[in-house]
DNA sequence: AGCACGCCGACT
DNA sequence: GTCGGCGTGCTC
């Protein structure tokens, strides 16, 4: 048999930046010689895609070799390629499928999700003349240039003309893909000289170049090792010009070095060394410890109250993690990410500490994106994205504040960090430790079946701290006795009693499902949004009404415009309402405000927090926000001033939502020396979820909350999926609902429960009809290929501007 | 998504 | 006749 001689060539599969149904599969494209074996999957490129060729960004997802006779001519090539190294690695590329697969969503979405934004491709056109043109076009368009952006011929109105110039081929349309990612650099010089050659350098030198001696006995002490200008100019007070003369002499040589942009830089982290553990504290970590001992992807449920030190737990684990020489990742909510957290870890692991939150500038997240990526950090503490940190040897994960929503993405890719982290666990074969005071009833039930491991902290940590007062207000009775005001005597008295003692009092209004509306005292009109089925909101900062759904901003009215009466006044309990009566209660106090208004600026958050530490004021008043992690010694009493606004949504975890809030927010008062109060102000005092909290009594509350949860056939109990339709005409957006329905009905098993179709409770927003349906089953193998195919069907009509979005496991059912 | 192609009505 | 409107198919 004849030997065939093959040529190796690859080719390789991408998926390109084209979110769309129909394009959600792997292209294949030619290697040029050129790149040959540099290119490897994970990375990212540049391709020409379509009929026009223009150029899209692209993820390298798998490499083939191909020989000679592989049938190659209708292949493009690819055009650019942007890494040097992947910036996915092996797994991260199947947890991309994975996703896609679990959430219905693209792939290419998936993908970018994973990487800092920055990564995100920017694009741009370009008109370029290629040919003689008219000299008026040339004048009047091109303005005598080779190259002009697209979008301005555009915005002129002569993309007409200069479309008939490029049917004459005369000019050309140019495809731009530009990454934003860019590397910050130092300038930094060395020498490979030997220190006898720079002795003879120095001998030449005149009596009179001081500088430069003293740079080249620098040199000599660098012992070839690198020093930056910044340095160089700052500690030997040599000009930048001395160390170019250097290098134009021949010896040394200027570089650009790389360099991190650290957020963090400013601060210094004292540190800190591992506790002694309680027995209980010792027990959680010897588990979790052996589970890493012998590589187990156990997941555990680490169930500590306020002050049992499960973050002491973390620590050590995680230390534990780091002497086998592996890594860790630490998930919090985002609003938990504060200067203190991150101290506590910083202080623990210094330099190998990586931070990822939203707080971050583009740049500074890329930066610390890439020092994990180098393996410059070992222990990456983030929100929910920081799941997808590209780490290659994870020793262990955990999850912070389990119970918390936000580990939900609620745009596409909805994903949960939960589910992502037990995956990558599996993957590792490392432990997910799963930390809460008021565990999720869906992880609380799954450590009931065994599925992950109970650990139970009910002690506090220290002996001296004791768990507060909670006293529960009853605000029908406060109502019936006086005018209606937002505070209840007693709360009053007590803040009173505060101020005298020289005591802090933290404030919180519980915002959910509550605003501060327009409202004419009059005729009753509200003030709507024109885009969505809502009212406006008053913002005093701005001196603006907006929509919390579409953003819509409007003056705020001074007569009703409806008849014209004057009497038109906010309603509702907004923070700054409640300021303003707290002010004419107490004019003399200190009170600072933290809501949506005040901390939009960056770092805003932080300072005023930081203000109360100083106790700069003697009143914290906010929302939802000042509930986590917020350790101040000399707050005494903490107040919620409306803990059962939440109670009335039409949610089935708004009882859990409840109870975790007042847990939370009771945790926040008295410290080692002083005994904290809580003061609960609420219409509901006999409800259990308030009742439960007062006590404190988290598994009193899971029981009780699981017989309700079993009697409304709701999670844990059921899962669940959330299909909306969305269109700007409604008879569309709820025709479709109801064809879905219809076909859902034919497969599912009589077991499952369908709710709807029914228009969303907001049901108008940005001038888009939403309409869903809510399926709760147990178990349903055919359910995946139905919608899948639901989703299939509907891209016809998706072409007609109809959307459809499938939402697993949805946290939100209003 | 965004481009080409193709089929229709309204113009020079 | 042709310019440009939009509905449809396709993208390695």
């Amino acid at each position: 048999m004849k030997a065939r001689r093959i040529k190796v060539d690859y080719l390789a599969n991408i998926i390109v930046d084209v979110p769309t149904m129909q394009t959600d599969i792997p292209y294949s494209y030619l290697v040029s010689k050129a790149l040959g074996k540099n290119i490897q999957p994970g990375m990212r490129v540049a391709v020409p895609f379509g009929n026009g060729n223009r150029k899209v960004q692209g993820f390298v997802v798998s490499i083939e070799e191909r020989s000679d006779d592989t049938i190659v001519d209708h292949l493009k090539e690819i055009d650019t390629v942007f890494d040097l190294t992947p910036v996915l690695n092996e797994e991260l590329l199947i947890l991309a499928e994975e996703m896609k697969r679990r959430t219905f969503s693209f792939k290419i979405t998936c993908l970018q999700t994973m990487l800092p934004s920055v990564m995100k491709a920017s694009y741009q056109k370009w008109i370029r003349v290629v040919d003689e043109i008219p000299e008026e076009i040339n004048a009047r368009v091109f303005h005598y240039l080779d190259e002009v952006s697209f979008d301005e011929v555009e915005k002129s109105n002569y993309l007409p003309e200069v479309m008939r110039l490029k049917q004459e081929e005369k000019v050309e349309i140019r495809y731009e893909v530009k990454s934003k990612n860019r590397v910050k650099t130092i300038q930094a010089f060395a020498t490979s000289l030997t220190f006898e050659r720079l002795e003879e350098e120095r001998m030449m030198l005149r009596k009179s170049a001081k500088k430069k001696n003293q740079l080249l006995l620098y040199l000599q002490s660098l012992d070839g090792k690198s020093c930056t200008i910044k340095e160089a100019t700052e500690k030997l007070g040599i000009s930048r010009q001395t160390i170019k003369e250097g290098e134009k002499q021949g010896w040394l040589t200027i570089t650009e070095q790389e360099i991190y942009r650290d957020p963090y830089k400013e601060r210094f982290f004292e540190r800190t060394v591992p506790l002694k553990l309680t027995p209980q504290q010792e027990l959680a970590y010897q588990k979790t410890r052996r589970a890493m001992d012998e590589e187990q992807a156990t997941t555990f449920l680490l169930e500590g109250i306020t002050g049992s030190g499960k973050t002491e737990v973390y620590l050590q684990s995680i230390a534990h993690a780091l002497e086998k020489g592996k890594s860790a990742i630490l998930l919090v909510p985002e609003i938990s990410l504060t200067p203190q957290m991150v101290q506590r870890f910083k202080g623990r692991f210094g330099d190998e500490v990586a931070v990822l939150h939203s707080g971050l500038s583009q740049g500074e997240k890329y930066d610390e994106w890439r020092k994990i990526e180098r393996k410059d950090a070992r222990v990456v503490v983030g929100a929910r994205s920081a799941i997808f940190a590209p780490i290659e040897n994870l020793g262990i994960i955990i999850i912070d504040e389990e119970h918390e929503t936000s580990y939900k993405q609620e745009e596409t890719p909805r994903y949960h960090a939960r589910d992502l982290a037990i995956w990558r666990s599996k993957y590792h074969h490392c432990p997910v430790v799963l930390g809460s005071a008021t565990p999720s009833l869906e992880s609380r039930a799954r450590a009931q079946k065994g599925v992950y491991e109970l650990l139970v902290l009910n002690e506090r940590a220290s002996a001296q701290a004791t768990l507060p007062e909670v006293e529960i207000i009853d605000m029908r009775k406060e109502y019936r006795q006086q005018t209606g005001g937002t505070f209840s005597t007693k709360l009053l008295e007590q803040i009173q009693l505060r101020l005298d003692k020289k005591e802090q009092t933290v404030l919180m209004l519980n915002r959910r499902g509550y605003s501060s509306f327009l409202m004419c005292r009059d005729c009753g009109y509200v003030l709507p949004c024109p885009n969505c089925d809502i009212s406006l909101t008053l913002h005093m900062d701005t001196k603006k009404m907006k929509c919390h759904y579409c953003g819509h901003e409007e003056h705020i009215p001074h007569t009703c415009p409806v008849c014209n009466s004057k009497k038109i006044r906010y309603y509702g309990t907004g923070t700054q309402k409640v300021e303003e009566e707290l002010k004419k209660n107490f004019p003399t106090s200190n009170i600072i405000r933290m809501d949506v208004d005040t901390t939009r600026k960056k770092g805003a958050h932080e300072r005023l927090l930081q203000k109360f530490g100083n106790q700069e004021a003697d009143i914290l008043l906010g929302t939802q926000m000042i509930a986590k992690g917020l350790d101040f010694p000399n707050v005494t009493l903490v107040g919620v001033l409306n803990a059962d606004t939440a109670l009335n949504l039409p949610d089935f975890r708004a009882s859990e939502k409840t109870f975790q809030l007042l847990t939370q927010v009771s945790g926040r008062a008295g410290r080692a020396d002083k005994k904290g109060e809580v003061i609960v102000q609420t219409f509901n005092p006999k409800h259990y979820a308030i009742q439960f909290a007062q006590d404190q009594d988290y598994e009193g509350f899971y029981k009780r909350e699981m017989q309700i949860r079993h009697q409304g056939n709701y999670p844990p109990y059921f899962f669940t999926v959330q299909i909306i339709t969305n269109h700007e005409d409604e008879t569309v957006a709820a025709k479709k609902m109801f064809q879905i329905v219809q076909q859902l009905k034919q497969i599912l098993s009589p077991q499952s429960i369908l709710l709807g179709p029914t228009p969303k409770a907001v049901l108008r927003v940005n001038n888009r009809y939403f309409y869903q349906t809510v399926i709760k089953y147990k178990h349903e193998p055919q359910l995946e290929a139905a919608l899948r195919a639901i989703l299939e069907e509907a891209q016809l009509e998706v072409r007609h501007g109809l959307r459809l979005s499938i939402d697993v496991e949805p946290m939100n059912f209003i």
